[in-house]
DNA sequence: GTAATTAAGTTAATCGTTTTACCAACTCTT
DNA sequence: AAGAGTTGGTAAAACGATTAACTTAATTAC
């Protein structure tokens, strides 16, 4: 480390582009030490507690001092060294947001959600993407434990996060948002009524008469899937239909995804004449296929997507969607987690219903 | 603090759940002591240095001591507390992404790729938006330089960023993406090549015979904006055609937003035959609005977006975009970053090429 | 006028690592 | 067999803040 070289304890104060830069030690070469706590202090004539204590209110300071020290920091634009202040107060004021992945505009705007919210409580946020990596995820989880992070918000990877417990018994704060695990109901979490969500969107088509739904999911094995196939279940169920396994097709959440299960589906079930996507990208796909099958929406096949994206009225058809509000979602799991930090034995499950919005593609306007 | 009373230095072994949970002190109540480096060094009867140098590699261990700590560390699923490393290291691992704002896919997109390459080359990444607000910038980045990254990149929310001098000068780490401030070209960026995308857009337009071409943009006064104008200006002196001031319109990068910019420009304006519109947002709203006066799109209005949005192909009629990598930016805006923080003199002026990508609303198909 | 209280500052311990400098015990050289 | 090198390990000093406990002086109480 260049900065080793014998220092002397003095700060110059050097001209450089119209401004005074101050620097620590030696300024020949490339030496840059940070100012420290102990250099305003000296400066000031008092001891680093001072300093410390008028920084952060924590005790009342003579004016006279007070404005003394100030003074010196703006001089330095002096701002206390956060690895210190963490290492001694045991928590950084930073949160972790760990997701899965940004398959869609839904995940994206609950990122945001999180974001703004954790911004307006002074929060930090440390935003890591697994890419759906199940052991990087506990990897990751461990690192931010170990000091990094005051809590997680964590969008898992795989319905079953069994390793969680560890972290639960540690008292470690962690909410989960989007999906969780049924086999661990302890641990608070926000989401969407995917159950609803499934219901609400099959009831639609079948009040207006479809009967043979496809359903185009994205990644299977994970609660937002698996409620939202329940509710397709129990729309069928009301109406006296069965359910079909092969009703059902992976569409991993891209656009070409979408138009493949779109493909797949028909040509296994060709008297399909509705269907209902889970994320915008697949729906894209989706509606691409058909029209290069020169099948029409949605007269031949009726659609309705899942997640309202800003290009969905001016799509020809304009798209049906059921919605769920990511971003009120990522919002409330910050609010969660902030509860959670405060209060260990803080444990709620917070669902947020969705809203259709009904537009041409569904053929029931 | 819970758990200053009067600490008991043993570790227990409770369970909980199935599983054995070591903790330190007592357990009794609320009594989560966090396992350090020094109890590991106890129970493998070493001392701290060894455990260190086993954990990082630095010195050779005799292997049955690596493997009797290694076994210790796993038993108790230690890992080194972050906050004392960086302390201690004067380094984190950790990059800031400051953004302004998240109006378009542009810049979703973008961050997406810093957060890959900051995944790939192992570090964490700390994600803050701004909101434009500039002040808040400045305080942002004096917390990040403070201990708690290595470097960041920075999306800025002006043009003008005098204040990045400090940092500079202390020789912080810094690197611009997509925006820039031309009065600093020390300082490396990676930016798309906005010039040529306002040029080739404009160009397309002109050969096609369009003389009267509007051109909505998002935010004024930030480089993005300003050199797709010298793009667009240079394009129409190439064509011996006037630069109009008034078919310039805002649009703030919202739908609501496009849509009001064609609105006031069409009525101002109302022999424009052709619109190039800066953001997907205002794309839509703007297609919206057209539509909504009775217009047809190429007929009486061709339109060139920027962007690529994956609807571009759906919407009707599919959309004749420009569009510069923002993955691509991200991502070499990290390695940017990278070589900053090795070698304090790095300085490069990225810039990435756009590229058209042609349909039927420009009517040049 | 003495004791008790308050106020303003300071001292020094502490957070949990990393890393330099040192030591003791071997192994080679010659 | 003495000196030089090597090897495996440790003690202790950082890193830069916060904060409990203490001091000293000034104020108030009775």
């Amino acid at each position: 480390m260049f900065w080793k070289i014998n220092c002397i304890e003095k700060i110059y104060t050097i001209k450089c582009r119209k401004r005074l830069i101050l620097v620590k030690g030696l300024t020949q070469g490339v030496v840059f030490l940070k100012i420290t706590m102990k250099d305003i202090a000296k400066e000031a004539n008092v001891s680093v507690a001072t300093v410390s204590h008028v920084i952060n209110g924590t005790k009342h300071i003579t004016e006279e001092k007070h404005n003394k020290i100030m003074k010196i920091i703006k001089k330095y634009n002096y701002i206390p060294n956060s690895a210190a202040k963490n290492l001694r107060q045991q928590t950084t004021k930073t949160a972790g947001l760990v997701v899965s992945s940004f398959p869609d505009t839904f995940v994206t705007e609950m990122v945001y959600g999180v974001e703004e919210r954790a911004r307006e409580t002074g929060y930090n946020l440390l935003l890591i993407n697994t890419n759906e990596d199940i052991e990087y995820e506990e990897k990751t989880i461990n690192l931010l434990h170990s000091q990094m992070v005051d809590g997680i918000i964590l969008s898992p990877t795989a319905k079953n996060i069994e390793y969680l417990h560890e972290f639960m018994d540690k008292n470690f704060p962690i909410v989960l948002v989007n999906r969780y695990d049924p086999n661990i109901p302890n641990i608070p979490r926000v989401t969407g009524d995917n159950f609803q969500t499934g219901y609400d969107a099959t009831m639609h088509l079948l009040k207006h008469g479809h009967k043979k739904i496809g359903f185009i999911y994205s990644v299977p094995d994970v609660t937002t899937t698996l409620d939202r196939i329940n509710g397709y279940k129990a729309a069928l169920t009301k109406y006296n239909l069965p359910f079909k396994e092969s009703y059902l097709e992976v569409g991993y959440a891209t656009v070409n995804g979408g138009a493949n299960a779109v493909q797949s589906l028909l040509t296994r079930e060709s008297d399909v004449t509705a269907l209902f996507i889970q994320t915008d990208l697949m729906t894209i796909g989706a509606i691409q296929k058909i029209k290069e099958l020169s099948l029409t929406i949605p007269k031949d096949i009726a659609i309705i997507g899942f997640g309202d994206f800003a290009s969905s009225e001016i799509i020809d058809p304009p798209v049906t969607n059921i919605v769920l509000p990511p971003h009120v979602i990522g919002r409330t799991a910050f609010d969660v987690l902030l509860s959670k930090i405060n209060n260990p034995d803080y444990v709620k499950h917070i669902e947020l219903p969705p809203t259709l919005l009904t537009r041409k593609s569904c053929g029931c306007i």
